[in-house]
DNA sequence: AGCGTCGTTGTTCTCGGTAACATTCACCGA
DNA sequence: TCGGTGAATGTTACCGAGAACAACGACGCT
């Protein structure tokens, strides 16, 4: 804790120190066997002395590891990318790792093959792509990669390693709570269709559907945005025939709350709404939004385990799959004719 | 784009089939003056050629600069935050540079110190630290650094690099509204007091507050969660005197619209409320909610040039202000008697 | 013609670690 | 007593770039 003035010590001065060879710190920095303890503690003190850590961009020269996992995020915006997001970087951390982010679409159109080639320069040891569209899956599928990539998505894939929340349990657990409540014509209102978890979303709720035997109703595509699905419920003439709309994420689900409020038609009196992702706010609507949670915490460290194994060869996990859960809140409830 | 089976090619490999010396190829690629436009053009073929890409870390390693910036979050979850380091992240990147974050009080409770421990190791060039607590400046201000460290917060600060969002005139805005539709006793329900945009808006709103002559009124000090905000509404057995709340962030807002609405209470009716952040959920909810909205892509920009100046040595420019904008949506009207 | 200058390029060293191989020495068994 | 073995440590090369300095040649000027 001394070292006033002098630039950042290396690790021959503490060789020095400590009276040994630079390769004896090295051994001591990393845990070589073969180290009398005598010695071991002589370079601990020297590296004490110093207040000397080991330089990471040097080793990451010499091992050609960087312990730095890229992660491609498709819109920041929303909850759900930016909560996978943190818990990775989380679970990085406490494997030892840390996280470079880069945001698509946000201003700059970025492709997917630019920010592979970003990262992939930056020497990042493995990538994971968060929520994205299959057009950008597709362009990833073409970029021979030297690096292990993981792809956060609803299926899994034998392209990539995957992690995937389970979309068609989460709206498997809508359907049937919808049902439950007595309804049988529901509309979706789903996320763009180029998305591979609004696709998700999508296919099981027509496979769910279709199993209670229930109207087939063509979806409404939306984009994920409150104003759009305000819109969209602004536009109703009348109260439709469908008695709830199952909305493939919580900000569409509170735009149609709105615009069905400013149309006159009151949730869940006329209609039912029900979400996914259960934001934090969710509850605090008016009225309160039933919505699907994931558990981001565990997709996180997934992530991260499956990175590890592929970076350092080992056997790779199988496919996970994240449960979801339904939250029941006052946004649905039975419909009028049941009633 | 041959290059099939091989490794990386290295700046000797381009420099082999260019047929100079690796130093000849280094200045190529470091637009250095003085090379012959034909050197420059076999050296660029050869690039071309083996699709070489520099290796940043070994560059890193040579110039003892890394082009990385870590940025510290505190509190990942809140919009500002969150959006912040979207912004600093997209504007790092256009400037050549990457961002490393890490996120406290999630989960793991890692102190400041170890944050930045974890990043100058890391031997990033510069630190942004965003929204923090006064604890954690107060932490920070002890932290011998080496490298420039930028603080996102309310007031600037004689230790550090600072950009600022306007939260005093924020805040006026939102006084001077609601003085203007003829309030006269406002309640501010304020963040924990130890995070200096907390402070900083309470501070605000006292000043203005007392200029307009209004009541003197204690603040409520909530914690920046809608479900405190909910709780506190929800507690309330009559009507207050004060006819408005100004909730130091949408999320309390939002929990305060639901939690006085389960009492009974309608918003803007019975009181008005103002929030601060414009989330881009906050015109769906019911009533549409009248916020303060920031400028987050101007705050990330700013972050980055101030920085990038202090790196490179270059005259740091000014403490910027970034400025905020009222929003005037329907949760605050005129106090009833005023009607 | 001789010399200084500048443009252009090359050689060598360095950044701070790790890998691979070499060395030393104690101990053991034949 | 000698050679083999393995623990403990040292020496040297290397990762892939940039910095510093050297070298070389063309050119202009005296």
């Amino acid at each position: 804790m001394v070292n006033v003035g002098s630039d950042k010590p290396n690790i021959r001065q503490v060789a020095t120190i400590a009276g040994v060879s630079h390769m004896t710190v090295s051994r001591v920095l990393n845990d070589h066997p073969n180290i009398k303890p005598d010695t071991r503690r002589r370079v601990l003190e020297a590296i004490e002395e110093l207040d000397y850590r080991p330089n990471l961009v040097a080793r990451a020269l010499a091992t050609q590891r960087t312990r730095r996992i890229g992660v491609i995020v498709e819109s920041a915006v929303a909850h759900g990318p930016t909560s996978i997001l943190r818990a990775v970087e989380l679970s990085a951390r406490a494997a030892g790792y840390s996280v470079t982010p880069i945001a698509l679409h946000e201003g700059d159109a970025l492709s997917p093959q630019e920010a592979v080639d970003n990262l992939v320069t930056q020497g990042v040891d493995a990538l994971c792509v968060i929520a994205p569209r299959s057009s950008s899956v597709a362009a990833l599928r073409r970029i021979a990669i030297t690096v292990p990539m993981l792809v956060v998505k609803a299926d899994a894939d034998p392209t990539f390693l995957t992690v995937s929340i389970d979309q068609h349990a989460g709206t498997t657990l809508v359907v049937d709570h919808l049902v439950a409540l007595g309804h049988r014509d529901i509309l979706h209102l789903s996320g763009p269709l180029d998305w591979l978890d609004a696709r998700a979303r999508e296919r099981a709720f027509h496979t769910r559907a279709k199993s209670w035997g229930i109207r087939e109703r063509p979806i409404v595509v939306g984009d994920w945005s409150a104003d759009f699905a305000y819109d969209f419920a602004k536009g109703l003439t009348r109260l439709p025939e469908y008695t709830a709309i199952f909305a493939a994420n919580d900000d569409m689900a509170i735009g149609l709350i709105h615009g069905l409020h400013d149309r006159g038609f009151e949730v869940p009196t006329d209609l039912s709404v029900v979400g996914f992702d259960d934001i934090p706010l969710a509850r605090h609507f008016l009225p309160p939004l039933t919505t699907v949670r994931q558990d981001f915490g565990a997709l996180g460290v997934s992530v991260v385990e499956m990175l590890r194994a592929a970076i350092e060869g080992r056997d790779i996990p199988a496919l996970t799959r994240i449960p979801t859960e339904l939250v029941a809140r006052a946004s649905s409830a039975a419909p009028r004719e049941v009633r």
